[in-house]
DNA sequence: ATTCTGACAGCAA
DNA sequence: TTTGCTGCCAGAA
């Protein structure tokens, strides 16, 4: 198949013969500053929507990428922070997001429907 | 090849 | 509404 150039720039959309991983961190990185999303999202988006869990794993292993992976704009589906105990420190989850405005009130993004960001209707 | 695991999500209660 | 149980699938503890 056709490659897309020499492109090995992040943040484009996901091309179908990535691998998993790759894919995931793509899409994790078309998450717009002080929006969210969830391991849900990312799995149907992808076309794989029972995967969710994999996408969560897939994010463990975001920090080795070579370009930044915002990982804390993921969320679980009710909108609480269950990764942060994959961060550094177990607040850093919650500070990177207030410092992108998102307020979290016990482990959960306050207005969390207004914050979301689905990539399968708002990636144009 | 097989088995186990997990940053989940759907559904029943 | 929230909690607990179960199925899911891509990697590797």
């Amino acid at each position: 198949m056709k490659k897309t150039g020499s492109l090995k720039i992040s943040r484009q959309r996901p091309e179908e013969n990535e691998d998993f991983f790759n894919r995931v961190y793509r899409v994790t990185g078309m998450i717009p500053f002080g929006r969210v999303t969830s391991y849900g999202a990312i799995a149907r988006y992808l076309g794989s929507g029972q995967s969710a869990r994999t996408v969560g794993w897939a994010l463990n292993a975001s920090h080795c990428q070579p370009w930044f992976v915002p990982a804390h704009r993921v969320v679980n589906r009710k909108g609480q922070l269950t990764g942060k105990h994959h961060f550094g420190n177990s607040s850093t989850m919650q500070q990177l997001l207030e410092n992108e405005g998102l307020i979290v009130d016990d482990d959960r993004i306050v207005n969390f429907r207004e914050k979301f960001w689905d990539p399968s209707t708002e990636f144009k």
